[in-house]
RNA sequence: GCGGGUGUAGCUCAGUAGGUUAGAGCGCCAGCUUGUGGUGCUGGAUGUCGCCGGUUCGAAUCCGGUCACUCGCCCCA
């Protein structure tokens, strides 16, 4: 086993992998143009501001797990240095680009990327310090059928991947800015009555996140959050027609759902739709693709007051629950004996490519070698120019998968091997 | 950041009353087959036993540290 290793929570994606992963994305991009979704891609990094500033100095995310660093890079002529972080999520970088780019004069905006994100956390399985999302935001829309679209959505990807009933969609309502503050107050009343009866992790988020304490892991906690004031019993009449909205579009439409009155967001400017589709079969990273509605973070972030809804999904989660992946397409073996066949069959290569085969050129080695990297790169054809062949203007055209083999002139050789199986 | 588990060949793993040259399967290489793969037969090589240090006459094995992975917590996709 090699020293040399790649960084903690970091790791080579290749193979398998590598293509479970492209089945997401491929995935992802198909199914969001299909809804009008179009490409934006953000800087992997920005100024350390557009995060902070919207996650808020206190979060974790901040404090201890965004990879923050300073450049300084005078030669290449930056006067001041500049702090800057790279994406530990994708919606905050979204919303600054919205606002630079004055895209509030194109609403609504609907927006998809995908690609790497950073937090320096502890890793896990199917969870790691470079991770990848796949990432969908809808901005300039404050209806309740928006987020009704922006789930069916997920829900569409989702059983595209094969994962419609390996997940479970939880959706909760945190209600307006108004109720979502009544709620907080009452749970810290109520809490705040039994503090003595909660975990140490709970103490400390009654005054950091109160509303996470719905979700606490601990047995005494579930207790007390049990007889715990319900969300619902906080809202307005706004923000109950609201979530009616959205649960009878979802019904309508036919996405199943559980309201979980305990799924609850962590930032401040999350409000009225969370969303969390789950599965049980990753541990402890159960979530696979989460969202809500975020109508505060972009006037936060200084841009005109514009209402928004996205969610992002875990790429790596998403792969592993699906295993889909296309193979390869399987490559004709060209296999050219000497040197003047070898120059001959750079011309047949290209020959097949313009056809629409995939080729590779194997000249080393002998030819039993040669059969034996076919055989493994799992080839459809061998095609094998040696001088009989090259005397003759032919070339002998091996099927790997029935053992055959026959003589082909070089005129007939891109189409022999792109007829789709027939022997040639 | 906190707590538990694991680390032996490219891969999956055996290997404890500490004892000489550390094993299996798969894969890899070679030959049977000098211009022909897959299945078969024969043979071969796998390796700082994660790393560093300690105990011991002697450590893959016991102890400490460290790194990585893994399970849970925190948090989150």
């Amino acid at each position: 086993m090699s020293k040399l290793q790649p960084a903690r929570g970091t790791r080579d994606i290749y193979g398998d992998d590598a293509r479970h992963m492209r089945a997401v994305t491929d995935a992802f991009q198909r199914v969001a143009a299909s809804y009008g979704f179009e490409e934006l891609a953000t800087p992997i990094f920005e100024f350390t501001e557009v995060y902070k500033r919207p996650l808020g100095e206190t979060s974790d995310i901040v404090s201890k797990e965004m990879y923050s660093f300073e450049s300084s890079a005078r030669e290449a002529g930056d006067k001041e240095p500049e702090e800057l972080t790279l994406r530990p999520e994708f919606t905050a970088g979204v919303c600054r680009s919205f606002i630079s780019n004055g895209m509030q004069q194109n609403l609504p905006c609907r927006f998809m990327s995908w690609g790497p994100a950073f937090r320096r956390e502890r890793p896990q399985k199917g969870r790691y310090r470079q991770f990848h999302q796949i990432n969908a935001e809808l901005l300039g829309q404050a209806n309740p059928e928006a987020d009704v679209d922006i789930i069916a959505m997920a829900w569409r990807l989702l059983n595209e991947l094969g994962l419609g009933d390996k997940v479970v969609l939880h959706l909760n309502s945190l209600g307006d800015q108004e109720s979502r503050a009544q709620y907080r107050d009452d749970l810290v009343t109520y809490f705040s009555e039994h503090k003595d009866e909660l975990s140490e992790d709970s103490i400390r988020r009654l005054e950091s996140n109160p509303l996470r304490i719905l979700d606490s892991k601990d047995e005494g906690d579930r207790a007390i959050v049990a007889n715990a004031p319900l969300m619902s019993a906080s809202m307005n009449d706004e923000s109950k027609a609201f979530f009616e909205t959205v649960q009878a579009g979802l019904s309508a439409i036919g996405v199943p759902f559980k309201h979980d009155e305990r799924l609850v967001r962590g930032m401040d400017y999350y409000c009225h739709t969370a969303f969390e589709f789950i599965t049980t079969e990753l541990g402890a990273q159960g979530t696979v693709l989460a969202g809500g509605r975020y109508d505060g973070l972009i006037e936060q972030l200084g841009g005109p007051a514009t209402p928004g809804i996205g969610w992002a999904g875990g790429i790596e989660r998403l792969a592993m629950l699906s295993m889909q992946g296309t193979q390869p397409d399987r490559p004709v073996m060209l296999m050219p004996m000497g040197e003047a066949a070898t120059i001959k069959a750079f011309e047949l290569a290209e020959d097949m490519r313009s056809a629409g085969a995939t080729v590779i050129s194997d000249r080393t080695g002998n030819l039993k070698k040669r059969m034996n990297r076919a055989n493994k790169a799992d080839a459809r054809y061998a095609v094998i120019l040696g001088e009989n062949e090259l005397e003759n203007s032919v070339v002998t055209v091996k099927n790997l998968d029935e053992g055959s083999q026959t003589e082909v002139p070089f005129s007939a050789l891109a189409a022999a091997v792109t007829s789709g199986g027939g022997e040639a």
